[in-house]
DNA sequence: GACAAGATGAGGGTCACG
DNA sequence: CGTGACCCTCATCTTGTC
């Protein structure tokens, strides 16, 4: 498989002998001329469509292929031709806007796009959403999706008696179910494409979305597979028999396997590893995003076919360490030829902590520790704990025993004394995860914090496992692209393995990890260019274009989005994949696609 | 305001058993 | 195959303390 071009190997035979590379100070001062200054776009209409690989990067779109761009949108062509004559060929934007109003002005009285004076009134409601779902001709018979689909766009309609007027917002949602588009879809994709998204970004993604729900249902050959290259825009009402088809109880859900090794471990290696990507799905660049695996029911499938219809790789980090870690794996890595880090990790607590080991009672027989999460245990709790043991001389009793089981089960709590438990301290829990001592301490850095950074962490062992294969296929190292790059798993893993960072661009939101991981690139007195950004949503497509032209490409895209609202110990706000921080994940295949699209342009 | 402690289950998996 | 007991989970919010 050829996964890089000859420029790529021209530039890293550069990188590694002549260049001088600069301080990180100065590197950071070159990365506010080369990427920062285009933050401050704020039209985007032509760059919007040059990013979508329609046009080149050379200025000016044809005016037969502005015509079929919004042909494509469902537009008559007429009007489409009249819209380009009133606003010139240079803004997208109004030209959508011109359009807009022309169906709007068409198909709906403009009572029903203002203000209703009753706010509980159901007649408004019933129009509002009869009007928006009969916009156009595709629509009819399709009714019940719809309304099965409003709740989110209702809400945020009905918003409307409170302000008066049309939020941007609201104008935008209206537009593209002006444009045919559900509410549904229409609001998740202004969610993830942020407030500033031009209403062709907001299309294409939704094109995208709707390319990845095509490919499994339509196209059982691989051939014949369209990809999104930013462009393509498919019908209605396919979109809408896919629903009904994804509506099917019967539809079959990812499984998790038993036991959960994937494609193996350094243990226990499965006879015969092989897999087949569909072609999609085959890089450049490779890519590679983790999530909990215990997600709420259907969420992996959703990951899953977004990402290319690869399957996910489950994998229990408990056999590479001391502690569980159930995850999910979806990549185009090859499966073969792994080898692990070595040093081995410990892969019992009593090996972990041979102190314990004198303290460890007999009838507490764990030998590997539960997940690592954010909180830890208090210490009222394992006072409790102690005097519960200190009323008996020998062992306790069976009830005693299985309080204090339970505890050190939900806790991870470790023996460090007699009768004496304690959770884990932050650098054991470095340790556990494959970091070194001291990776998150210092910096101003709470202890509160470090757990949290560390809860939400990569298994580093793990991750380097899978990512082993890249070692001999880039020797002079990559440039990687790491989305939530959180306390660096990724990157400490990869140059464990001895591969050579060439180019990291790491965007992370929260400024510790941040700092974390500057401090330990600097540490380990990394050669390459470590570029951090602090918000996958402004890693748009002019940016990414930017940052890959400047670089030339990326090997390896990593990305493991927030489970917040996946993860089983959320009592609060377990909303599935689309919740709050978790609903992330689309800017994670929103920015992946895009790498796709823009490195294959290049070629 | 920063930090730490305490209170807050549901959901989905495994497994033995009839 | 259905059932029920058992187990585990990259968390969030409020309150208390300094």
């Amino acid at each position: 498989m050829v996964v890089r071009s000859s420029k790529d190997k021209s530039a890293s035979g550069e990188d590694s002998d002549s260049i001088d590379w600069n301080t990180d100070d100065e590197l950071e001062i070159q990365e506010d001329t080369a990427f920062s200054s285009s933050s401050t776009l704020t039209t985007r209409g032509v760059e919007a469509i040059a990013s979508n690989g329609e046009a080149s990067s050379s200025a000016g779109v044809s005016h037969s292929k502005l015509v079929k761009h919004f042909v494509g949108m469902g537009f008559p062509e007429k009007l489409v031709s009249k819209a380009i004559a009133e606003n010139g060929e240079g803004d997208t934007d109004s030209i959508l806007n011109t359009l807009l109003t022309y169906s709007t002005l068409e198909d709906s009285p403009p009572q029903q796009l203002c203000v209703n004076s009753d706010p509980i009134s159901s007649d408004y409601d019933e129009n509002l959403l009869d009007d928006l779902s009969d916009m156009d001709g595709w629509s009819e018979n399709e009714t019940e999706d719809n309304t099965s689909s409003l709740s989110e766009g209702h809400k945020m309609l009905l918003s409307l008696e409170s302000t008066g007027s049309l939020s941007e917002n609201e104008k935008m949602l209206l537009s593209l179910a002006n444009m045919g588009y559900t509410l549904e879809e229409s609001s998740i994709a202004m969610k993830r494409c942020g407030p500033e998204a031009s209403i062709v970004e907001l299309t294409d993604f939704i094109c995208a979305a709707q390319l990845s729900r095509e490919e499994d249902i339509y196209l059982p050959d691989d051939d014949l597979k369209p990809r999104y290259n930013g462009t393509s825009k498919i019908k209605k009402r396919k979109f809408f028999e896919i629903c009904k088809k994804k509506n099917d109880p019967d539809t079959e859900t990812i499984r998790l396997p038993n036991p959960m090794i994937g494609f193996g471990v350094p243990s226990l290696q499965p006879e015969n590893i092989n897999r087949s990507l569909p072609e999609s799905a085959i890089g450049p660049p490779f890519f590679y995003y983790e999530n909990v695996a215990l997600a709420p029911k259907g969420v992996w499938d959703t990951i899953s076919r977004f990402l290319y219809d690869v399957e996910p790789e489950f994998v229990d980090s408990k056999y590479f360490c001391a502690t569980a870690r159930k995850r999910g794996y979806v990549h185009n890595l090859p499966v073969q030829n792994r080898f692990p880090l070595v040093p081995l990790p410990p892969l019992t607590v009593q090996q972990a902590f041979p102190l314990s080991r004198k303290w460890w009672p007999s009838w507490d027989s764990r030998e590997k520790l539960n997940c690592i999460q954010t909180a830890i245990g208090s210490a009222k709790l394992t006072e409790r704990i102690r005097n519960a043991l200190e009323q008996y001389d020998c062992d306790p009793p069976s009830s005693v025993q299985k309080f204090i089981l339970d505890e050190c089960r939900k806790w991870n709590l470790v023996w460090v004394g007699r009768n004496k438990v304690a959770p884990l301290e932050p650098d054991e829990v470095e340790m556990l995860l494959g970091f070194p001592k001291n990776h998150t301490r210092g910096g101003g850095i709470s202890r509160t914090d470090r757990y949290k950074s560390l809860g939400n962490s990569f298994q580093v062992d793990t991750v380097a496992y899978h990512l082993s294969v890249l070692k001999d296929m880039f020797p002079s190292g990559i440039n990687m692209l790491s989305l939530f790059s959180g306390i660096g798993g990724a990157e400490v893993a990869l140059h464990r393995l001895g591969i050579k960072l060439k180019n990291v661009v790491s965007v992370e939101k929260s400024k510790v990890n941040r700092d974390i991981v500057r401090s330990w690139w600097e540490q380990t007195n990394q050669t390459g260019n470590l570029i951090d950004f602090d918000d996958v949503q402004d890693l748009n497509g002019d940016r990414l274009e930017e940052v890959i032209s400047y670089i030339g490409g990326f090997d390896l895209v990593v990305g493991g989005s927030p489970c917040n609202n996946l993860a089983g110990s959320n009592r609060v706000s377990r909303d599935g994949l689309e919740g709050k921080e978790s609903s992330l994940f689309y800017d994670y295949f929103r920015i992946l696609d895009l790498v796709k699209s823009i490195m294959g342009r290049q070629v």
